[in-house]
DNA sequence: CACGTCGTTCGACGAGTGTCGAACCACACG
DNA sequence: CGTGTGGTTCGACACTCGTCGAACGACGTG
């Protein structure tokens, strides 16, 4: 397991948008811009399997839009929000905004 | 043919985020958005087959990203800029902006 | 009318994706 | 050491997606 991250500069803006088209990962992604910080991966309410779980973590961490630091039997995930800010100015703001017709 | 195409306020974050997340639509939608209006379908070079581009202007025109104007046996494309501006502030000018270490 | 052009639609195909259970690994704790 | 827990990996499966050639439809033009 080498527990692959890419290099700010390699961020494929494909590749983010591509992470984030996805119900559950969108929803993992703004819990995460809540908690402000780190969060194991266990104390998501995802509605799927373990397994599925681990596929969408893995998908958001290769495309740079999370980054996992492991420890001991628990991963701690966080939002790679200044690298996101610093290839994408604002794109994450946008994507995590309250949408404004949605309520 | 009944060339759907969704409400401002139907339009839905995740299938916006999926239809950007290509690399052929992508580019289709920074051109667009560089020629500051419409375009016919056919004006596009993508390297790829005339059925295949029909399909992905379908995918954006049904996420809501862009709007078609049939006139003859044309297509006028244009960008929804305004309704994706109101509706997901921010997101087209973060996904379009000239990305600061792409260069 | 005949022909060419622009674009859609229709299979078809291969590649990728989301999902799961089951097996597995690594660690913590009795 | 045995057991449990948090996560990953491994098929497997169904489904979607991007792609193409071919056929088709609609419109303009000669």
């Amino acid at each position: 397991m080498e527990l692959f991250e890419p290099e700010t500069a390699d961020l494929d803006l494909t590749a983010v948008l591509q992470a984030l088209g996805d119900p559950i990962r969108l929803r993992i992604v703004r819990e995460l811009a809540d908690c402000e910080g780190e969060r194991t991966c266990g104390t998501f309410e995802l509605g799927v399997s373990k397994a599925t779980r681990s596929h969408h973590f893995k998908v958001l961490r290769e495309a740079g839009v999370t980054r996992t630091r492991p420890e001991g039997t628990h991963r701690h995930v966080r939002l790679r929000r200044e690298d996101l800010d610093a290839r994408f100015p604002g794109l994450l703001d946008a994507v995590l905004a309250r949408t404004p017709a949605a309520r």
